[in-house]
DNA sequence: TTGAACATTGACCAATTGGTCAATTATATT
DNA sequence: AATATAATTGACCAATTGGTCAATGTTCAA
């Protein structure tokens, strides 16, 4: 009896009230951050979001900065998670396809961890800084790897595969990070709650013509 | 004598200390803002930024929200002028090219104003939502009626143009607003003074691949 | 050189900020 | 039912916030 692990209320170490508080903080805390950045959001009102008294959140969160830091670790995941899986044996065509995909499923899934991102990218990233120039880097330069392969094979035109990947990056979060842009241009009244419909189409197939060889002798124009 | 107009030393019913000071301030809202964002920038930094007392900053713009209005309102124009300039009498080709070589220049004179637009937008164009909704969608608009008919005439390939519009637009200024991240992972080191060489071309091809028309039989793949 | 408009600022203010703490209440294990 | 632990909060604090104002210094046309 009482095994090594948890008894009885206890999941990962965590009481059913924290995992639940610590829960309904994160995400309010995810919108305040997102819409105002680290130093536009308020303690208060991420804590009235989350309808709690501000004493009770920095009882589970030390203070603003270790809130901000578990908010933007939960971003990273979402962000990065598609990128890992691009499969250098399968072929480059569906491969983008999929990750495009991927990643306009996570625009419109978590639009908030999309914008905080861009808002830390946006102050210059004090806090993500290292982490960009060290495992990013080498997830990129991997990934860069694998599509200059897919060029050398001749199953990809000869484009930059690091320019590839930011347009990508771009684009796809360009629909969580300008929604109320591309509500207000796209003409999508806010009623009909924002159907990210046809982007995937549409984006994937100006990208795919763009990256995909042609025969021999170019017929461009 | 005393014609109406300017006089010796005033310029646009401005005082030649006016003008300057004006000037410094507004550089440096710009550069407080697009790091900070609205909320998140203080007067007190931004008079210290343009090394000013916060008293005589608020003598030129009377609080901070005018102070934002104006930065917001300079940044528009350098932001929109290029799409202006899409002209449907020459061919899609160089002006889509000279579009995007525009926009690029603009996120590498300007990437502050590109910051400021991005974080405008992130928290939702409180200001900006009326313009959007306004005058940018009917710009937007027309230019899409161009490209349509540039499609109907068989010199680009069907593609959405809001969205050709769209991915131009993140892709572009994503290397103005993501700049850190874009240096990390792009290995151009902060000591060579982030060149933006190769982008163009790079972004271009890629745009232009793609939306360019084949001939007749499509030899995909 | 003078005087009126322009420019500048230290001192100050009320409101808000991130954060603490002691006291209280709820929860769960025995 | 008892008790130890977890959860919650009102009251409070020093620092910072956006903004005011009266007093002072500077510029420039006459």
């Amino acid at each position: 009896m009482a095994t090594a692990g948890q008894q009885r209320d206890r999941t990962n170490g965590k009481t059913r009230i924290q995992a639940l508080n610590e829960g309904r903080i994160m995400t309010a805390a995810e919108a305040v951050f997102a819409a105002h950045g680290f130093r536009g959001a308020t303690v208060d009102e991420i804590a009235r979001c989350a309808k709690m008294s501000k004493p009770n959140l920095l009882y589970y969160f030390k203070n603003k900065e270790a809130l901000y830091r578990a908010v933007l670790e939960h971003t990273l995941d979402i962000w990065l998670e598609p990128l890992k899986e691009i499969d250098a044996e399968r072929d480059p065509e569906s491969e983008i396809r999929r990750y495009i995909s991927r990643k306009i499923e996570a625009s419109r899934k978590h639009p908030n961890a999309s914008r905080i991102f861009a808002s830390e990218m946006l102050r210059g990233a004090p806090i993500l800084g290292d982490y960009l120039r060290g495992p990013l880097k080498s997830l990129v330069a991997s990934k860069c790897a694998v599509i200059e392969r897919w060029i050398a094979d001749n199953k990809l035109a000869p484009i930059d595969p690091i320019h590839l990947i930011f347009m990508i990056w771009a684009t796809t979060q360009h629909y969580a990070d300008f929604a109320v842009q591309v509500k207000a241009v796209w003409g999508k009244g806010a009623l009909r709650g924002m159907e990210f419909d046809g982007i995937e189409e549409a984006v994937s197939a100006i990208i795919l013509r763009g990256i995909m060889p042609r025969e021999a002798h170019t017929t461009l124009r």
